[in-house]
DNA sequence: ATATTTTGGTTTGTTTTACAAACTGGTTTG
DNA sequence: CAAACCAGTTTGTAAAACAAACCAAAATAT
């Protein structure tokens, strides 16, 4: 049996919830806020943290400060390297499971 | 923004050894020997072991006891809601990967 | 003007999970 | 019959997910 490829896709893709917060930027395509991700994915505010701290440490977000009338708003945004990985992800899903009889 | 559907995927599926598990029962459609996947997957006994344990209480894989010639040999086999729920997986991801930016 | 609530997060503690090592029971081999 | 083997399970540990509590700054109310 072919090697399934499953094992060179990033470690960081298989959860969830990262998993589901990766595919929300790559949708927008544009700086999401916290609160946005917040409602949109129904986690709490300190699991929502560290799993976006976990993937800015990869450098599969990043994180954006701006200021619009003296309020910091901090936005976030899936990378280049992150639209990669997660391209790559879903497609070495889909190619695993398409063989499926 | 509409949801992915990322999250109503069966939960155990998001795991890289488990899934990694599914396909490979499901690309044989025979029963599969626990030594088989072991050195197919590149686990321990131990891991192996309560991997399978997790995905037979959801009923994702069936377990087979038979005797050959006086000894015993159990093998594994993915039942149909396992069929079912992979196959929901995958068409999530492809909707998911369709609609990437 | 200051007290109060709200917003936007981070830090900390607890629970769950993956994993490997050690164990067990039955077989085969020396 | 003892030693080595095979087929798994149980147990202990390290890491990860998660929620609660906390904190700072801005908005709102008094």
């Amino acid at each position: 049996m072919k090697s399934s490829g499953l094992l060179d896709v990033h470690p960081l893709l298989f959860d969830r919830v990262r998993l589901a917060i990766m595919t929300h930027l790559s949708f927008v395509s544009d700086p999401v806020e916290f609160s946005t991700l917040l409602d949109g994915l129904k986690l709490t505010k300190g699991n929502l943290s560290t799993h976006i701290k976990k993937l800015e440490d990869q450098s599969l977000v990043r994180t954006e400060k701006k200021f619009i009338s003296r309020k910091s708003r901090t936005t976030y945004l899936c990378t280049i390297k992150g639209k990669k990985e997660i391209r790559h992800y879903l497609t070495t899903i889909e190619s695993v499971l398409k063989n499926l009889s």
